[in-house]
DNA sequence: TGTAATTACGGGATACGTAAAGATG
DNA sequence: CATCTTTACGTATCCCGTAATTACA
């Protein structure tokens, strides 16, 4: 791999026809110039100009390459260039939409370090579980769960996560616990409220998937709420794993059909394609990556 | 300007998502690359990575970066490898077609250098005045006197000529020296023989061009024949620069109308546009390139 | 607890500037 | 003769590897 700084001397050089000038545009001393385009054909294996003591000019292979390397050393600057324009302290109004759990649940807890590390940020936090037109709601990023195909966003990844059926242990002792899919039907089985209707549980039967109706005395458009039913005992509800790390670890929940929890949804952050990113949701994006385990 | 083997290391990670993985292609230890990479993010001002001691992934303007470097490292390949391919010893046949002057005067003179140099390259040189369609000729390199429009070649500036009106002293001593152009119709003008006509004298008087007719009793369409005719006093003649350095340094000829005459005109190399050159062009073109001055 | 990134340290290679030499227009 | 490239030499810098440290999974 040359080096560049080699290539650089090589280039202005070629501009100027003269190791000399191109010595002085790049603050270095004629010998400096000459030993850099030496070690450049030495180690390309090509000779690149033709001296004469009092002048030089370069030869075809010089040419060739000179040509390219003009290309690459813009195409850096313009890498630089695009690079600075980020270096701005991050200020302004970020608006951030989210499902409600994770933004209760997982952003909430952390937003004090992202709030402190960068205080000219006002956040503008939206929860809801509603699907809207992302666009049209006007936020700069949006959290959401499982696979959304917009080709105006782009859509980063995030970590994964999974529905596990839970329950409380005092609710277990009393109805037993669940060993079939098919057993599900003798149980309290809160659902989350989508559109007022509980939403299907997903899991899977060996191979294939399939869904089950949540046929219980309790269901909640609330995920956190849902959660505090299931602890109190009221019954079997499927919630995401990193809904339920710290009562899994304590015992308030333990999980129930393990092996029949369903497929790992992923969680993007998505943004709008094309345009340079304003430095607030760069810092942010950056700073939700670091929320979810890998 | 940020140094290459540190956008080597940013990329090598960027791809396997490991600083350890990344030293191991790169033949380095991890703390090499580690370095590498928070060197390049002080130069550039910008955190390419987010770190945890276990793991680390992109940043937004790490992937913004690393689009960019990895198309700038692959067009350094390229540039590298087309080079790589110059590097074969020339050989073959080389075909060349310059005007005859050029060719006995200028060409033939430093031959035995460059067919020292490359001894598996086999010379064709023709030598004519007539212009002829170059490509169907079938020449690797046409050397070419004044400006050559054809877009299916490459022109390579070799330097630049004058035709100078000289004399013999004897000449000038027996029939006075011409102050004007229009004394030039009381002398023995020699003129060059194109299309079995004499060709007409380009000078200018003072500020335009202006052309006069050899109107004397001796023409050849053999350039070094017209010049030993002008040394031996037959009458004065046009004769290009690089023609008679010897003679006017050692005073056999002397310029006349030195003030009227013609423009400066170019010397070109022409070679076929595109594909990319063997290797006997290319040290051929290297090599008359440094027979004309500057 | 093991793995991976970071940091401290010492040695060695590298690349610079100064200065002198060589060469050409 | 002046100028530009190259080379010789001494020095300073930079960068690497080893090994110890830290922190996360």
């Amino acid at each position: 791999m040359p080096s560049l700084s080699n290539i650089e001397a090589f280039v202005r050089a070629a501009e100027h026809g003269d190791f000399t000038r191109a010595a002085r545009k790049l603050q270095l001393t004629a010998s400096a110039v000459s030993r850099r385009i030496a070690r450049l054909e030495e180690e390309l294996g090509v000779v690149l100009f033709q001296r004469t003591t009092r002048a030089m000019q370069l030869t075809e292979d010089g040419r060739a390459f000179y040509a390219r390397c003009q290309r690459i050393l813009k195409e850096l600057e313009d890498a630089k260039e695009s690079l600075s324009r980020s270096r701005h302290r991050p200020v302004g109004v970020l608006r951030v939409d989210a499902p409600q759990v994770i933004g209760q649940l997982v952003l909430m807890p952390a937003l004090p370090r992202f709030l402190t590390a960068y205080p000219g940020v006002e956040l503008r936090l939206t929860l809801r579980d509603e699907v809207v037109d992302p666009i049209t709601e006007g936020a700069d990023v949006l959290l959401r769960l499982g696979i959304l195909e917009d080709s105006r966003l782009v859509a980063r990844k995030l970590g994964t996560t999974r529905l596990l059926a839970c329950a409380a242990p005092a609710y277990l002792r009393r109805h037993g616990r669940p060993e079939t899919v098919a057993d599900l039907l003798r149980h309290n089985c809160l659902g989350f409220l989508r559109e007022s209707a509980p939403a299907s549980w997903l899991l899977h039967d060996g191979s294939n998937p399939l869904s089950a109706e949540p046929r219980g005395t309790f269901h909640t458009n609330h995920g956190a709420t849902l959660r505090e039913a299931t602890v109190l005992g009221l019954g079997i509800a499927q919630l995401f794993d990193f809904m339920v790390t710290r009562e899994l670890e304590s015992g308030a929940l333990v999980p129930v059909l393990e092996e029949q929890a369903g497929a790992p949804r992923p969680i993007h952050a998505l943004y709008p394609r094309g345009k340079h990113l304003p430095s607030r949701v760069r810092v942010f994006l950056d700073f939700v990556a670091t929320l979810f385990p890998r």
